[in-house]
DNA sequence: CCTACCGATCGGTAGG
DNA sequence: CCTACCGATCGGTAGG
């Protein structure tokens, strides 16, 4: 216990996460040389492996860390015993604005989860799903509807959609910058959410379908 | 003039432009080799430099004839003449059936195109922005107040953020598949543009905003 | 002398 | 925490 870890090193940590995450974000994990790294962190290459085991360590800590903070934020915002309208809003804006200061960490959560071992990828996507449930739960409890059609997760999906490929394209300007994007969102998604139908009944080339086809069918 | 290529010259190049758009899509570009694609294809590596300059060459190929086909899609929606809304939802219809059956080209022109050149990705990304506007000015067109509020662009790219993740999540079931997909984009999108609002005035923290501020504040 | 390839190996660089 | 390296594999190309 005595001397311990230098004053800095979880700091260090943090930083190399950082630079890590943005590296992995621009040129993708596969081509992000720990060279690139290191340089980028001022450190020499094995300073580095001071730090983290291997390359990999640092994806699944980026994955990880950022996907367990969104975690939280769902529990925030659960905690406030609010009205389920204003929970999905509270959510949007919390979310946006985390990606919004995380964007390199959530891009590296969102493209390079591919590369993670299945272990890992089993309990990241498992805390997404939590989070995703979450949402699902708001929205088929906004709009029975949408629940009783099974539609709460695919919609939810579509949420996410418009959330997370912001991040791909949109640069905060003069006119418009993250913040005022999320009421833009939820505005969208809460006006549109009650017009959304259950689809017809799958066709079925061969055998009908289980339920009754449309009269031009019959 | 006589002679020429083999017969099957254009099939095999479109036989590994395939299987290496999967590959990238799967693996990313870089973390892609020019051995994997070789053996996906049944080819010797050598080979595959018989139809293609480098592996450069073949993430230009699948990003640049994914885009055209786009914007040949967009081509022949607005050659139909139709009101804007059928115009909207055709739209969205055809691009949901392209990116279902392009689903691997289509993910890496999204995720891989940060390893273009300069000089493919000015003229990519120029077909892109094309593509955009052409949804962008439907959109300005059936809902003035968003055109007028300078929202078509932002708004355009929510709709693209939808369909753009149903990729990265959407497995088609029992329940749902790709062109159920379309109309529930549709009608949410389509329900909630009416309700989205121009943002207020972005805050200036020193100087007085341009336009009034809230009563609060005043 | 052309094409359509093959087996083997090049110069460099990756992660470690 | 550095210089100096390794086993392997990368993208690309030689000779035949």
């Amino acid at each position: 216990m005595s001397r311990g870890r230098a004053a800095g090193y979880e700091d260090q940590r943090e930083l190399i996460l950082r630079h890590a995450a943005r590296l992995f974000a621009e040129r993708g994990y596969p081509g992000t040389s720990m060279n690139e790294v290191a340089q980028a962190c001022g450190l020499s290459k094995p300073a580095l492996y001071h730090y983290f085991r291997d390359k990999y360590d640092l994806l699944v800590h980026i994955a990880e860390s950022h996907i367990v903070r969104l975690r939280t934020l769902v529990t925030e915002v659960a905690a406030q015993g609010l009205a389920p309208e204003e929970r999905l809003r509270g959510l949007i804006g919390r979310f946006v604005r985390e990606y919004a200061q995380a964007r390199y960490a959530h891009r590296v959560l969102t493209e390079d989860v591919k590369f993670l071992r299945p272990e890992d990828a089993e309990r990241i996507l498992g805390t997404e799903r939590a989070v995703v449930a979450a949402f699902a739960g708001t929205i088929a409890e906004l709009w029975p509807h949408v629940g009783q059609a099974q539609l709460a997760k695919p919609t939810t999906m579509l949420l996410f959609g418009m959330i997370n490929w912001m991040f791909t394209w949109f640069r905060p300007d003069g006119g418009l910058d993250y913040e005022a994007m999320a009421p833009i969102v939820a505005d969208l998604f809460c006006g549109g959410v009650p017009l959304v139908k259950a689809p017809p009944a799958r066709k079925a080339p061969r055998q009908p379908a289980r339920r009754a086809r449309q009269a031009k069918a019959g």
